[in-house]
RNA sequence: GGGUCCUUGGCUCAGUUGGUUAGAGCGUCUCGUUUACACCGAGAAGGCCAUAGGUUCGAAUCCUAUAGGACCCACCA
């Protein structure tokens, strides 16, 4: 059967239904490679939920995607698993903005957390399914059962564990210490989220007073309100005298300072004036140096809104740092303090997200320590990171991670040596919650934290009209359903684990409505059904009866404990529910569907209302409550979560066990831990791999990766990154509209080295769309000129010099591709597949196939092993290529093995080429058309036979007429000589011989070196042998 | 102050342990609509591989300096 297939490949035709097809099979879920053994485990480096993909995605989509697909292809049990990003400070600074322009001036005060919180995960939730969206777009094979959101249950619940441990192994601590705090973003920030600057500052040389011995110097005048010491070298003859000695000075702030002169032998002598003054509370130095001598005191002297507080005394406070910084020093001034000003420049640390100078003040703030040893292990958490690279996790060689291009190291390593306490604690709302409950001076960290969410169930015809008349286990009624439905979409980006509901027939309808949408598990049970009839509300029983008269006639028929049930029997009842949530559902996060009754009961027990606070309870259908148990602890009054959130790379550390489930002991966890391969831009290189190495040794004692490869920065081609503000940035999703999918991934990878930068723009993109059309054609032509289509398994036999020739260089080809996919080297494996498409196979061979005819089956061979090749780069043209040939999916066909050819047909070959293109060389020179056919004389001593058998190859391609007579004119190749009915230009001619002759003379000065012939391998020096021969000869003939 | 990377034809870049007269794409020029493909075909021009030394029989490749460019870290009293 003939098959039809468009002139020029057309991406958007194809590419979405192929997307859905492979989604689909099923395949992209190891759990369904049946026959795959060995597990390949690749995460998504999680983007941001802070707005769209760009190139950057785009690109490590690509890497990512094509490393997955050539594993599957290889036969590994492969799982990518996809995933984002809350970006916590990055996200809130986004939507703040957002509002500020919509004219909320200060978001946080005018809306409030909840709020605030509201608008932020809207945003985060919109921008992350157009990421979602368009990683699908990018034809990423992830699989997206095992999806993970650093937000979700699994992930906080990792978070949280991580957090309890590290705090009970002392690892986590809170204290008081200088941070880093952006005053635009009133946060505290690591000392990674910083970007320096340089900027003109002016360095002012003073003296405290007439009377104080030693001049220091500043940038920071202002700060010096806080002053509490000098630090000089204790070697410094000048100074060392006063070591010890404490002044007095008065500089105008609320209290005069008492300056104690301290030694540190880190302050130069030969440095300014040699002294330095010490703001314990302004800079992280200077608060080092007070840790070693606390008796200095620390002042505080700056406020968190950036401005002087009451420290820095009456005259200051209230100003701003710059005005303070005039006013003292026209205060040095005026009492002839000031001994000099220099301008000079100064790197000025700034905040990464909110763009303003960061002030370094002291807070009480959560730590990670990492240089304190690890209980159980005699080193610290640093010491843990640079082993991984070194000796291996715990001195086990297996266990070094292999990193591509390894000079990364050395960077990693200088920065593990600066690293100081990381502070984890953050001042912004949007993020993980600091798991920490305080109660007056008690702290809580639970290492478990359960929660339920509570709800009522529908309305029934019943409830509505406050009847007690026939059966009181109604159905819901239709309007009812309709609200059910509506709420169930607010429950859906919730993450619970269970929903548990009353067994009534209004409560399992509305859990089973809401589950529709949230697909867990619902349990019925019995302890959380409405009660019969209480005197709860005041009413006794026997009002009861006369209000409802027909009640007595229609007795709940289920199994409650007792008709009736009091209030206090119900409070026993709640009770029971929560010890029951204690032990069986302990850590989850549960919806429960119950009744007004019984959730107002389990209200009482858990705030510890009064009966008559209670009364007030109210919970209207469609809202819920929350409660927490804490270790067990449910009564929680007087308890409140600390209000600070983790800095968002607590999360992504931990992203390696936490996306397998961890701390669960998954399945997934023990199979696929450490992931095989991670794949990141060197600019997150100690964000996120230092500190996904930090968590995973220390949680799992194991390392996080076995491999991990770092690409460069995309830049346009002008050099200069892509950004908003530039707005140079491209839009891989508007590449994709216009050359396709494959096309913006092939050119992404092309011509890429690792760690390096890579320039991109359109033309790169429209050079591989044309190549996707050229694969496209030669398939068009393959598969529309075979009389069967049909997969060819084994290689078939070459019958001619060509099949020879070509399945030899395809099997190189093959050998090839397979060990630069091995080392990750995309660029290379890419660059020799294109090679052997256009130029090989398509310019030549099947040019040739046209001469020699009855190729189908070598032709569909090496297509089929062509796409085979080809997939893992440009999946969608190749799948939809292949489904002409086979029903089965390419994805998860078997990756090609090379078959032994020997290479003596490329010589030949070489030659016949050689000929071809010399002929063709002439005609163009002498203006003749390609497709005249002119008559030549072949002769060689060497190659007769060949010239012979491939006559008609020459002539067809070469345009020309093989014939025994000899012309005037003749061109000579190496051991041909070819003679030629046309005028040949003797200027080609001597330029030919003399960079023949210039040739001739490198190779004879090689050989004739001593040296050379001494030491050089003889298969070298007989190379060069025979060039200099073939030259020689050459040369006499031209002559 | 410490460290890293880059410098290869007009542009963008490959070049894997040192071994053919250094490659590709785009661009330029010449010729060409031969039914797979003008998103094409045939061909051409264009490079002392930044500079200077060194190691070596042999260097774009290794070493050392220098220049220019980019970046990271620390410090910045």
């Amino acid at each position: 059967m003939k098959i039809e297939l468009d002139k020029a490949y057309e991406a958007k035709k194809f590419e979405d239904e192929i997307y859905k097809t492979w989604e689909e099979s099923g395949f992209f879920n190891p759990d369904n490679l049946k026959n795959a053994k060995e597990p390949y485990c690749v995460l998504m480096p999680p983007p941001n939920v802070t707005g769209i993909l760009h190139l950057g995605h785009a690109l490590e989509n690509s890497l990512l995607d094509t490393e997955i697909r050539y594993r599957r292809m290889c036969g590994y049990k492969t799982l990518l698993i996809p995933g984002a990003d809350h970006a916590a400070i990055a996200t809130q600074a986004r939507v703040e903005k957002e509002l500020q322009k919509n004219g909320i001036k200060n978001p946080r005060e005018e809306l409030g957390r909840e709020k605030l919180l509201e608008e932020i995960k809207k945003y985060a939730e919109n921008s992350k399914s157009k990421i979602l969206n368009q990683i699908r777009k990018m034809g990423t094979s992830c699989d997206w059962s095992r999806f993970a959101y650093t937000f979700d249950e699994t992930r906080s619940s990792a978070v949280n564990t991580l957090f309890q441990k590290m705090y009970s192994d002392g690892l986590i601590y809170r204290g008081y210490r200088v941070v880093n705090w952006t005053v635009k973003g009133q946060s505290t920030c690591s000392d990674d989220e910083l970007i320096y600057e340089e900027e003109p500052v002016t360095i002012y040389t003073f003296k405290y007073s007439h009377d104080f011995p030693i001049p220091i110097a500043t940038t920071r005048p202002e700060t010096k309100l806080g002053d509490c010491a000098v630090a000089v070298n204790p070697n410094d003859d000048k100074y060392k005298k006063f070591i010890g000695q404490k002044f007095t000075v008065d500089v105008g702030a609320l209290n005069p300072l008492t300056i104690t002169i301290i030694a540190d032998d880190n302050v130069d002598t030969n440095y300014g004036t040699g002294a330095v003054g010490v703001t314990p509370a302004h800079s992280m130095i200077d608060f080092e140096m007070y840790e070693k001598n606390k008796n200095i005191g620390i002042i505080p002297v700056i406020g968190k809104d950036g401005k002087m507080n009451e420290n820095a005394g009456k005259d200051y406070q209230g100003l701003s740092t710059k005005e303070a910084r005039e006013k003292f020093i026209n205060w040095l001034k005026e009492n002839n303090l000031l001994i000099k000003e220099e301008e000079t420049t100064h790197s000025v640390g700034k905040s990464d997200r909110f763009g303003d100078i960061i002030e370094a003040l002291p807070m009480r703030q959560w730590f990670i320590d990492v240089n304190k040893t690890i209980p159980g292990k005699n080193k610290s958490l640093k010491q843990s990171m640079k082993d991984v690279f070194t000796i291996g996790h715990n001195g086990n060689k297996k266990k070094i991670i292999k990193i591509t291009p390894d000079r990364f190291v050395n960077s990693y390593m200088q920065w593990i040596d600066n690293l100081r306490d990381w502070c984890i604690s953050r001042q912004i709302w949007w993020g993980h919650r600091i798991p920490v409950w305080y109660n007056g001076e008690e702290i809580l960290v639970p290492k478990t934290i359960t929660e339920i969410h509570v709800t009522r169930h529908g309305l029934t015809d019943w409830n509505k009209e406050e009847r007690i008349q026939g059966s009181t286990d109604t159905p819901l009624d239709e309007q009812s359903v309709e609200e059910i439905y509506e709420m169930a979409k607010k429950f859906k980006n919730e993450n619970f684990d269970i929903i548990i509901c009353s067994p009534l027939k209004r409560a399992r309808q509305t859990a089973e409505i809401i589950n529709e949408e949230l697909k867990i598990s619902i349990e019925i049970n019995k302890l959380i059904t409405e009660r019969d009839y209480a005197d709860f509300e005041g009413k006794q029983k026997s009002e009861i009866k006369e209000k409802y008269p027909e009640y007595e006639k229609n007795k709940i028929s289920f199994d409650i404990p007792g008709d009736e049930e009091n209030y206090e029997e119900l409070k026993e009842r709640a009770t029971k529910f929560i010890e029951y949530i204690k032990t069986n559902h302990v850590g989850k996060k549960i919806l429960v569907v119950s009744h007004h009754a019984f959730l107002r009961s389990l209200n009482i027990i858990i705030e510890d209302a009064t009966n008559e606070d209670a009364l007030k309870y109210k919970l209207p259908f469609g809202t819920t409550d929350k409660y927490q148990i804490l270790d067990g602890q449910y009564k929680l009054k007087g308890w409140t979560q600390d209000p600070d959130t983790l800095d968002t790379w607590f999360s992504s550390g931990s992203w390696t066990f936490s996306c397998l489930g961890w701390p669960n002991k998954t399945k997934d966890l023990k199979t696929y831990h450490p992931t095989s391969w991670m794949q990141m831009g060197y600019e997150i290189l100690f964000f996120w791999m230092a500190r996904m190495i930090l968590m995973s040794t220390y949680a799992l004692d194991d390392i996080p990766f076995k491999d991990v490869y770092i690409h460069g920065i995309l830049r346009a081609k002008d050099g200069r990154k892509f950004s908003k503000s530039l707005g140079n940035g491209l839009d891989p999703i508007e590449i994709i509209n216009e050359y396709g999918t494959d096309a913006l991934r092939l050119s992404l990878l092309k011509g890429i080295a690792p760690g390096n930068d890579a320039k991109f723009y359109e033309e790169k993109v429209m050079g591989s769309r044309n190549f996707v059309n050229k694969l496209w054609n030669i398939s068009r032509y393959i598969l529309m000129s075979a009389d069967t289509i049909k997969i060819i398994k084994k290689q078939p036999k070459p019958n001619t010099l060509a099949d020879k020739w070509i399945l030899r260089k395809l099997n190189s080809l093959i050998e090839s591709t397979t060990k630069d996919l091995n080392d990750h080297n995309f660029s290379m494996a890419s660059n020799a597949l294109y090679d052997f498409t256009w130029t090989d196979f398509a310019d030549w061979y099947i040019e040739i196939s046209k001469v020699e005819k009855n190729k189908d089956e070598i032709l569909l061979y090496i297509l089929q092993t062509l796409l085979k090749l080809w997939h893992p780069f440009i999946p969608f043209i190749t799948e939809t290529l292949w489904k002409n040939i086979d029903s089965k999916l390419l994805m998860v066909s078997s990756w090609p093995k090379a078959n032994k050819t020997k290479p003596d047909s490329l010589i030949e070959f070489g030659k016949i080429q050689e000929i071809i293109i010399a002929i063709r060389n002439i005609k163009n020179d002498n203006k003749i058309d390609t497709k005249t056919i002119i008559n030549c004389h072949l002769e060689s001593d060497k190659y007769t036979k060949l010239i012979k058998e491939q006559s008609a190859i020459i002539e067809n391609l070469a345009k020309v007429k093989l014939t025994s007579d000899i012309y005037k004119d003749t061109i000579h190749i190496t051991n041909i000589d070819i003679y030629i009915e046309i005028k040949i230009n003797d200027e080609d001619k001597k330029k030919q011989i003399i960079e023949l002759e210039k040739y001739i003379n490198i190779l004879e000065t090689k050989l004739s070196n001593k040296q050379f012939t001494d030491r050089a391998p003889s298969e070298i020096i007989d190379a060069e042998k025979k060039k200099l021969e073939d030259a020689k000869e050459l040369l006499k003939k031209l002559k």
